[in-house]
DNA sequence: TATATACGCAACCTTTCGGTTTCCAAAATT
DNA sequence: AATTTTGGAAACCGAAAGGTTGCGTATATA
């Protein structure tokens, strides 16, 4: 099984749901309207967004409300951090490049 | 065959690939030296990066020298965007949290 | 208590994924 | 010119993904 978050956001719909229980918890019932499957198919996707924690449940009665458990997420923004500091790199080399063309001018 | 930025990084080995060359361009064979697999199924991974426009070739003789798209890494900064604000919203709300429970100990 | 609703689970099916092996073409070396 | 090196393409394979249908169970409602 061995999930994990990259292969969470991989499916377009997984990716749609988190956006969708961004803002607010919702049952299963009230996501699947959402789209154009059935509801146990978006059972299984809420299934493996709760085995790597990106999700989490609240019941209630017989209904299960599903909330984002956003600080998961920054693991995503985590991973990005290798990079970000290399495009700011190179954006300081863009602008000195933009510098030197200026001071060219004068 | 429809690729997107999210299915390519959902492979560990892919994700390997787009932090080793990073920093500096590299040719499948020496990329795949890195790897437990054959070059050929590093030359797989590296034709679904380039379909979804995160690396780009350089060909330099009989060689071919695959280098990182650094923009197209924004687009998932990008997307994480959105989950940001939320997240930024839940800090400033639990330092709210901490704020008044500063004042009451006063 | 009988019925309706919410939900997960299991079985099944088709498609995709990631890997291997085999082969071919182009460039470099001898 | 013959050989070696680099690397992509195709055929094939087992495993996993994503979907559906059918079923069982717990809670709510009549």
């Amino acid at each position: 099984m061995r999930r994990d978050i990259f292969q969470a956001i991989a499916d377009p719909t997984r990716r749609a749901i988190i956006v969708l229980i961004a803002l607010q918890a919702m049952t299963p019932t009230a996501i699947a309207e959402h789209f154009d499957t059935t509801r146990q198919a978006v059972s299984k996707h809420l299934r493996i967004l709760t085995e790597c924690e990106l999700i989490k449940q609240e019941h209630k009665g017989r209904e299960i409300f599903y909330q984002l458990e956003i600080d998961k997420m920054k693991e995503i923004d985590k991973w990005l951090e290798q990079f970000r500091q290399i495009w700011e790199t190179r954006f300081i080399q863009l602008d000195n490049v933009l510098a030197t063309i200026k001071k060219q001018k004068k």
